[in-house]
DNA sequence: CACCCTGATGCAACAAAGTTGCATAGGGGC
DNA sequence: GCCCCTATGCAACTTTGTTGCATCAGGGTG
């Protein structure tokens, strides 16, 4: 989603060593235009250098505590990670097609909830929000009914 | 969260054999006051009568599949499952503990989404909406700050 | 009733994803 | 140099989910 991120500024605002493994694997969840899996993140991150599997979930496990990543339900059973909001990456909405399976990132503010309402009815403390809308993507409507001009 | 359901007849409207299996796979999905995993599920189903394993996946697909069941994060790496919205189930957000990994259903209606913004923009068709809120439960407050009145 | 078809289920083997324990390497302080 | 700490790798393991195939129950047809 963003290219011109600090990622290495990021991790160590949070607390962490910035190693270069730690770097390369924000850089992959950042560089992305919608969530990755942790495969395709070991993937992207081996491109460039050596990673072993375990390190990248190690990794993602202390991203994702760090505040640093999202993790979120991709299509069926898979899980995806995301940048989690900061100042280059505002927070925004996922979208998640039935149909072909794939994850789009929504602008953000595109959609808004109210939390005050919540958070008076609500004994805890909130940290953050995910909204996920479920549907059918353009491409795959497209594809449903390919001759609507027609078919009236 | 419900214990008044006729399951079977839910599943029969949407167009599926109500088999014992399927009625005891979604008896445990709604019958749970939060959001269960697989695994828990299928231990549930075993309590009243055998039940193979690969049997609890192919039917908890299908069941999200049919908008029956709704399959989401749960904590850590977890995916876990819920009632999807309907007549004795209204949609309602959920929460989920950073400190006990617990989740917990919240009020319908506690948080609104004006989708109206986003249908405008969105190239797609939208079919539902999930909100996750992250954070500390109560509980785990209480844990972490148990003198608080003291303290001041 | 025998026959056949269909869909649901079970079982076993498999594959993928994630985890653990332990060894090693590198950097900082003594 | 020595010690300690953290990050990493590696291999073995567990858990979770999937596939292919056999079986079984039910429903229709002769």
């Amino acid at each position: 989603m963003c290219s011109r991120c600090n990622y290495a500024k990021l991790i160590k605002k949070s607390g962490l060593d910035p190693t270069s493994n730690r770097v390369r694997v924000l850089e992959a969840i950042g560089s992305s235009s919608s969530p990755v899996s942790a495969g395709e993140i070991a993937a992207a991150a081996r491109r460039t250098a050596g990673i072993n599997r375990v390190t990248v979930y190690r990794i993602l496990d202390l991203l994702v505590d760090r505040g640093l990543a999202a993790r979120m339900v991709g299509g069926g059973r898979s899980l995806v990670y995301g940048m989690a909001p900061s100042e280059n990456h505002p927070a925004h909405p996922h979208f998640h097609c039935r149909d072909c399976g794939a994850m789009q990132c929504l602008r953000p503010g595109s959609l808004q909830v109210d939390l005050r309402a919540v958070e008076r009815s609500f004994a805890g403390e909130i940290h953050g929000v995910e909204i996920r809308l479920e549907g059918i993507c353009r491409h795959c409507l497209k594809k449903r009914r390919p001759a609507r001009r027609e078919a009236g």
